[in-house]
RNA sequence: GCCCGGGUGGUGGAAUGGUAGACACAGAGGACUUAAAAUCCUUUGCUUGAAAGAGCGUGUGGGUUCGAAUCCCAUCCUGGGUACCA
């Protein structure tokens, strides 16, 4: 009896990951064993996680769904011979910590290394492999100084500039926003409806690189989703911008510079529109200026009084709407009529000039010339206000049809010489035309605007410029940098449309360049500067001289696997792509492009309860009941009760930590259950029985390795080449390297799903086998159970590092299974000697029959025609033609 | 409106021109147990049938093909992005 417990304690027969993975985890830590490694000649693989913010909420297991995937395909680069850069930082600058630090009372950055030690210490309990000797966060001085160096970097090109503009601002977080973080009129964070404010800004002139952005996108392997979000921002667009006469004023010189243009000298007025469709240009029945076009001003001139006041209320009612209110959707069209007519440079004719806010100030040249038989927006206006249509394209059947007609499949009519042109032909002739003339030029617009920097905050790398007494402006010498954040209590945002940071005198006040006194920039950077490079420090993080050496960089970038949510495709996805780009350009990188692939988790839901809401009663925008906790949906009788699958997050109340799940399953159950339970990309519900699933499944391999432990020869390798095999240890072989192959394959292509149901069919597969072998094993069957074994816990290692770990020891091996090579994959070994071919008729089963795997087609179709299930359906029919596909199929075609 | 995804058993999903439903979860039946848990075995798309089998089946309707979940056209539903961008 005794002797039998000894016997338990050490049999590991079941997953019990409380007995070993803590001490794994501690083994792997005093071993540094995730420190980066640098061996000669070895292949080179990035892979990284996006750049988390750590909140104070902690990780729930819908995070660990970035970081384990990641860490499965890093472990298995190492084992495969790679040397693999996989580190871990944290964007700690920015709004959500220092708001979070206001509301605890904190000092942000105490409060930043509290949680940024939370995420470590969650990252560790699951075991990630990440090399933290490499991490660093945002706000640290030693990496922000380079943030800085990089700003005066793209200053120095040109490429950093600060003007008057009107921005987005964020009256709750009291600072301005980019366009990129402003969602629907409401800002991003904190969900304020955004104000236009006009004043001085920083930006950074990513519109300068808008072709070469969307023009790479070709060659990334990233989601398509995400490069057509991205080409949709950039929004490229071709036509021609063309200057068009004011009638009322004499006709003026012709610019030759194709720029948006006022001529005033002589009272010569002409403005420039910017169209996609100037082969609708004799339909243009009038033009509109956006209210706040510059020209404007010089219509006074032109018209009655009455018009002026008209267009001046008008220009007042549009100041006053909101951004909001003016995006507001199937708003009604409003406009007022300026008394001034344009004339029309293709026929001569004079139309009308409106002002109406549906025209933007801020694309093309804030004019346009209105269409209203081929342009919805141009039609609804002509409808509402009684202008003319004019229908100037025709279906290329001459169809009647109902107009506008904004199809481009159509011809030219109404167009004087250029009837019966089609749409592209005209597109071209009318181009050239206008560009013959001097009045106008073949151009491409884009959508995208220069990237809004500055933030009125604290808690932001600081823009290291100095504003000097004469209204210069200098960039901090480049040995005084880091300009650094004061120590202060008090940072909270002052509202008045500048940062705390001016209201700190010994921050402000310092001497320039030339001795005299200046004033600091007192705008911090978004936190998107941050995350914009911080990849090409952690090749080389503890340079005290450079950002990053050019041998370091060039050595790891670009980043080989990227991966992190969706969310971030048009913000620092697109900043991040302009900086490479800045800074390929400077000879800092080898690489245009950052991040080679780029792959987006799906998020984890959870069954979140709702009570059914009472008569009248108020509920959240998008929901169809009330938020209660699990505790009180205990409480609340069934019929008032509904669940629906919510992503987890602190403010629903439904998340699962890492931790509780560890605490329960365990690390690896965690893993594998998150990498199983659908494809990476997809939406996942979390699941407790699906956890306890992979406490079976790893249970299961324990009891295996437990089981084939009699029959192991620890030294298989030395003989197994020598070895004739019997059918038994090749099919055990056969399993093993199509498992080899499948695992592999898998991983490499993200398919973890798929990669962990290969190990079950394997596990499967081997009890099988050794089930009928059990008692008569031959020499060759435990040989090759003896390599099933170890491709097993090696194969298994990526996804339940601490289980391979673990078994690894029970089979009397030392050391580490990410140290050990990666099972090497042999196609001889994998090939099947048997088939089992289908057999159709007129393309329907009817039989399946197995069969040597090299038959020959005659065999086939010849065993296929025989078939005791085929042949009564063949019965009374004739055979028309035979497909057969080797090793497959055959189909019969009969009738 | 426009641009991207997605729609397959009770559930998560597999299969990307060649045996639909791999692998799991859940369910049902059984073994072990005083009992439960754990574990193991059998079974599980639908209809029909005692069974062998037959028929149907990947949102819907058409098409291409010897053969379609997969390719093409149309359409519905759904998730995400974006929007007066000329």
């Amino acid at each position: 009896m005794l002797a039998h417990k000894l016997n338990c304690n050490v049999m590991a027969d079941r997953y019990e990951p409380a007995s070993f993975e803590a001490a794994w985890q501690k083994r792997w830590k005093n071993a540094d064993l995730f420190s980066t490694r640098n061996n000669e000649d070895a292949p080179k693989f990035y892979g990284m996680d996006f750049f988390p913010y750590p909140s104070g909420a902690g990780l729930s297991v819908g995070h660990c769904r970035n970081y384990v995937p990641t860490d499965v395909i890093c472990r298995m680069k190492l084992m495969q011979g790679f040397n693999v850069l996989h580190p871990m930082g944290f964007d700690a600058f920015g709004l959500p910590a220092e708001n979070e630090a206001i509301k605890n009372k904190t000092h942000p950055a105490q409060m930043i290394e509290k949680y940024a030690a939370t995420y470590r210490r969650q990252m560790d309990l699951i075991g990630v492999s990440y090399d933290w000797s490499r991490s660093f966060s945002s706000s640290d001085p030693t990496y922000y100084q380079w943030t800085q160096w990089i700003f005066e970097l793209l200053y120095k090109r040109g490429l950093a500039y600060r003007r008057l503009a009107a921005v987005n601002w964020d009256p709750i977080d009291k600072t301005v926003l980019a366009d990129e973080e402003i969602i629907g009129g409401r800002a991003e964070r904190s969900g304020a409806i955004v104000e236009k404010k006009w004043i001085p800004q920083w930006f950074f002139k990513i519109t300068e690189y808008a072709q070469r952005l969307i023009d790479d996108l070709d060659d990334l392997n990233w989601p398509e989703g995400i490069k057509s979000q991205q080409r949709n921002w950039i929004g490229r667009s071709e036509g021609v911008q063309f200057t068009i006469q004011i009638a009322n004023s004499a006709p003026s010189a012709i610019p030759d510079d194709g720029d948006f243009l006022v001529k005033s000298s002589r009272g010569n007025l002409a403005f420039d529109v910017f169209t996609t469709r100037v082969d609708t240009v004799f339909g243009m029945t009038f033009c509109v200026l956006a209210p706040e076009h510059a020209l404007i001003e010089n219509i006074f001139g032109l018209v009655t009084a009455e018009d002026g006041d008209r267009i001046r209320a008008y220009q007042l009612q549009a100041k006053a709407l909101s951004d909001t209110d003016r995006q507001a959707t199937n708003r009604e069209k409003t406009g007022v009529f300026t008394g001034a007519y344009a004339i029309n440079p293709a026929n001569g004719g004079q139309v009308p000039i409106w002002i109406a806010d549906y025209v933007l100030a801020t694309y093309g040249t804030g004019a346009i010339m209105a269409v209203p038989g081929h342009d919805e927006r141009d039609f609804e206006f002509a409808k509402k206000f009684g202008i003319d249509i004019v229908q100037v394209i025709a279906p290329s059947d001459f169809a009647p049809v109902e107009l506008p007609y904004v199809t481009k499949d159509g011809v030219l009519v109404n167009s004087m010489e250029y009837d019966g042109l089609s749409v592209v032909q005209a597109q071209a002739a009318l181009g050239i035309w206008m560009e013959g003339l001097g009045i106008g030029l073949r151009k491409i617009q884009y959508r995208l605007r220069d990237w809004l920097i500055s933030r009125q905050r604290y808690w932001g790398c600081p823009i290291p410029i100095i504003h000097t007494k004469d209204g210069e402006m200098q960039m901090v010498p480049t040995d005084c940098l880091p300009v650094e954040l004061p120590v202060v209590d008090n940072y909270e945002p002052s509202g008045d449309g500048t940062s705390p940071l001016a209201h700190i005198a010994d921050f402000v006040n310092v001497t320039d360049l030339d001795g005299m006194l200046g004033a600091r920039e007192t705008d911090t950077m978004g936190g998107f500067a941050c995350s914009s490079w911080y990849f090409l420090r952690f090749c080389d993080p503890h340079n005290k001289k450079e950002p990053w050496s050019l041998k370091a960089a060039n050595y790891w970038m670009p980043v080989d696997c990227y991966v992190g949510g969706s969310e971030h495709a048009v913000m620092h996805l697109l900043y991040a792509r302009f900086w490479t780009k800045v800074l390929y350009d400077a000879g800092l990188v080898s690489v245009k492009e950052p991040f080679a692939r780029l792959e987006n988790q799906g998020q984890v839901l959870a069954l979140t309860p709702y009570r059914k809401p009472k008569e009248g009663e108020n509920l959240n925008l998008g929901e169809e009941g009330v938020l209660v906790s699990y505790k009180d949906a205990a409480s609340i009788p069934e019929e008032d009760l509904f669940y629906r699958w919510a992503r987890m997050s602190k403010s629903k109340g439904n998340v699962v930590t890492p931790e509780e799940a560890v605490a329960l399953y365990g690390a690896d159950a965690l893993r594998m259950y998150l990498l199983f339970v659908a494809p990476f990309s997809a939406d996942v519900q979390w699941s407790n029985d699906g956890m306890q699933g992979q406490v079976r499944f790893l249970s299961k391999i324990f009891k295996l390795i437990e089981d084939l432990k009699p029959i192991y020869y620890a030294d298989w390798r030395d003989v197994i080449s020598f070895e004739e095999f019997d059918d038994a240890g090749k099919a055990v072989r056969r399993h093993t390297h199509k498992t080899i192959r499948k695992a592999t394959e898998d991983i490499e292509k993200f398919a973890f799903n798929t990669y962990v149901s290969s190990l079950m069919i394997y596990v499967n597969e081997l009890n099988d086998l050794l089930k009928k072998h059990v008692g008569n094993p031959s020499r060759a069957f435990a040989l090759a159970m003896s390599e099933a074994v170890e491709s097993l816990i090696l194969l298994a290692s990526p996804g339940a590092p601490h289980s391979a770990d673990e078994l690894w020891g029970t089979i009397g091996k030392g050391g580490f299974t990410l140290n050990e090579m990666w099972p090497a994959f042999d196609a001889k070994l994998a090939a099947d000697d048997t088939v089992v071919i289908a057999v159709q008729v007129n393309g329907k089963l009817r039989d399946t029959v197995g069969m040597n795997a090299n038959a020959s087609n005659a065999e086939m179709e010849e065993v296929a025609k025989t078939a005791p299930k085929v042949l009564p359906h063949l019965e009374g029919l004739t055979v028309r033609k035979v497909i057969v596909i080797p090793g497959k199929l055959v189909n019969i075609v009969a009738n």
